[in-house]
DNA sequence: ATAGGGTTAG
């Protein structure tokens, strides 16, 4: 395996999560859950409702998943078309003519020149326009956002347009499901999954279920997807080899050949007894190679590749069998077939390699210690028209940084513009990271800078070990300027200030701490903890100061507040006042009518109650989130 | 016309 544990971990660490969890968070997904509370007195009556109503909207559970599109807009009863509570029915896709097609091609047109900010924002406006944009317009850019990693765009459109009341159909919710699973976030994709199951008045689909067992499986919840195939099967859905084989893979990773095998039989006894599909042939070898029968995977793998061509392999099912070869020590096998492969690749009509198979092939010769031969055969997939993406090469960085080859990696980095690919803040991270334990902390903090100077936003974990780093060597004033920084950037927990107070205190600097103390109080940013005033006493009295100095720096920032809410409530009273002469003065009853007057008090004064069922309509949907 | 048809990146 090329990565080992502590590298994981450090790799979701560094990973830009931050950004994602605070946006994804806030942003509530689609449902109007919040509006419905309002007419019923338990969640048990909702859910009862909430089946009733999709009794009504559908008819029998599918037989064929092939025709769930087709059904909610025949199957409206009367009765729920005037519901107002009734789940919003998606368009169908005969309602794109005319302007809304129109509309719908010059989005499309800007998604291909790649203007996505501006694609979301022609969205928006159209919404509000009299030509409302239809839902397969905004799955068109939402789609074009989640293919960018902007998951926070695409969530926030989403919610823009969920609350706009234009209704997702199955595609936005296999996107929202896609999106959880990529952020490691499997549960959130679950409860989208149970909401699409319970509230849309449409069927999953069965990408659904490929999206859901596949992100299942590769956030370690095999399990889990196990239940999620079995809840497909009871809906009436085929057995499906993809999903299976998900599963299979999964399984084999977690080293359990017995489960394997099992999955498989299950597939083949649902199949009638024969899987010609190649995808499970290399999750199979595997099974057999964890059980140490070689010569049964070794025959998997003949039938595979027979000349016969019963068993179906493509692109994909190759790199399983290849991954298979690498990861049970069989590199020679997996050098042969890798040749087989490039030879066989036969472009548009025989797809055998791709982008993948190189980064099995970098993983397998770095498993041989192969490292130069790695980099080689990375750099020369152009040769079968393979375009390296970020991923990959952060991929090769870290395993060349793990394998104390940090001028390697450096020189890779170097040359990813020839790929067309920019550095992102993983690779710099992975730098970062490398330069420190090859003892040039400069170095490391000139990745850190580059972050920032190419717009990249460099995680709380990925400063903390910059910070921590910088201080370990000595370099406070750098730490130090590094806070500074970032505190305006990143939302700092408990541990990055009491990290940094300890730091300065060590070094008798504990008037910058008062300082940091200061706008602390001033911003409420974050709670003086008892170990942060702990720390900030003890920092005082090593320099033979009181520690009272805290304390009345406390009491002075609750005293200034004070005075500053006092004068804002004066304030507002005062403007309250004059707004209300000037109603009297200026809007008489004699210059527009007594009706105009009276609204434009009720704007006023309404004002504040609409802001305040939005707040609790947006809080009750992140809470049936 | 929007996703999906699968791998790898632990």
């Amino acid at each position: 395996m090329a990565f080992s544990k502590p590298s994981f971990l450090h790799r979701l660490k560094t990973l830009p999560l931050p950004y994602h969890h605070r946006v994804l968070h806030r942003a509530p997904p689609p449902c109007s859950i919040s509006i419905r509370l309002l007419s019923f007195a338990t969640p048990e009556d909702i859910a009862a409702e909430r089946r009733k109503r999709k009794r009504q909207l559908r008819m029998q559970p599918p037989i064929s998943p092939a025709r769930h599109q087709q059904q909610p807009q025949q199957q409206r009863s009367p009765t729920t078309n005037s519901n107002p509570n009734a789940p919003k029915i998606p368009e169908h896709v005969f309602v794109l003519t005319g302007n809304r097609l129109n509309l719908h091609n010059k989005i499309l047109k800007i998604i291909r020149e790649n203007d996505l900010d501006e694609a979301a924002l022609y969205t928006r406006h159209s919404v509000y326009s009299n030509c409302r944009p239809t839902i397969f317009t905004c799955n068109a850019v939402m789609a074009a956002l989640l293919r960018a990693s902007r998951y926070s765009d695409f969530l926030s459109l989403h919610r823009f347009i969920t609350q706009a009341g234009i209704a997702s159909n199955v595609i936005t919710y296999n996107m929202l499901i896609t999106l959880y699973c990529e952020c490691r976030k499997p549960d959130t994709a679950l409860e989208h999954y149970k909401r699409l199951i319970e509230d849309a008045p449409f069927e999953p689909s069965r990408a659904t279920y490929r999206i859901l067992v596949k992100g299942l499986v590769d956030n370690n919840r095999v399990e889990k997807g196990i239940e999620i195939k079995d809840e497909m099967l009871s809906r009436g859905f085929d057995a499906d080899e993809v999903v299976y084989g998900y599963l299979m893979n999964g399984c084999a990773k977690n080293k359990d050949g017995d489960k394997v095998l099992e999955l498989f039989e299950e597939l083949r006894e649902k199949l009638g007894g024969e899987v010609t599909n190649g995808i499970v042939y290399g999750p199979l070898m595997k099974a057999y190679f964890l059980k140490e029968m070689e010569k049964e995977a070794m025959e998997k793998f003949e039938e595979a590749v027979a000349e016969n061509l019963k068993v179906k392999m493509d692109d994909v099912a190759y790199n399983l069998v290849l991954d298979a070869f690498c990861r049970f020590g069989k590199f020679e096998e997996a050098l042969q077939l890798f040749e087989k492969m490039k030879n066989l690749h036969n472009p548009p009509w025989k797809l055998t390699v791709n982008l993948g198979s190189y980064n099995v092939m970098v993983d397998g010769y770095f498993l041989e210690g192969r490292f130069k031969e790695a980099v080689e055969v990375f750099m020369s997939m152009g040769e079968k028209n393979c375009n390296p993406d970020i991923l990959s090469f952060n991929n090769l960085i870290e395993l060349l940084c793990n394998n104390d080859l940090l001028p390697e990696a450096e020189e890779l980095c170097g040359r990813m513009s020839e790929k067309g690919v920019s550095p992102d803040e993983v690779t710099y991270g992975l730098l970062m990271d490398a330069c420190f334990k090859g003892n040039r902390p400069d170095d490391a903090a000139v990745y850190f800078k580059k972050m920032i100077d190419e717009n990249l936003r460099p995680n709380l974990p990925v400063y903390n070990k910059l910070v921590e780093g910088l201080v370990q060597v000595g370099k406070i004033d750098e730490a130090k300027s590094f806070f500074d920084l970032m505190v305006t950037k990143l939302k700092f927990n408990f541990a990055s200030y009491e990290f940094m107070f300890k730091a300065l205190c060590d070094v008798g600097r504990v008037d910058d701490v008062l300082k940091i103390v200061g706008d602390i109080l001033d911003e409420g940013s974050i709670d003086l903890n008892d170990d942060m005033q702990k720390i900030v006493k003890d920092g005082l009295r090593r320099e033979a100061r009181e520690e009272e100095e805290l304390d009345r720096l406390i009491e002075q920032k609750e005293n200034e507040k004070e005075e500053a809410k006092r004068r804002e409530i004066e304030e507002a009273e005062r403007a309250k006042a004059s707004a209300k002469a000037a109603v009297a003065n200026l809007l008489p009853s004699k210059l527009f009518g007594n009706k105009e007057g009276s609204n434009e008090n009720a704007a006023l004064s309404g004002n504040s109650d609409t802001v305040s069922s939005n707040e609790v309509q947006a809080s009750g949907e992140v809470q049936a989130s």
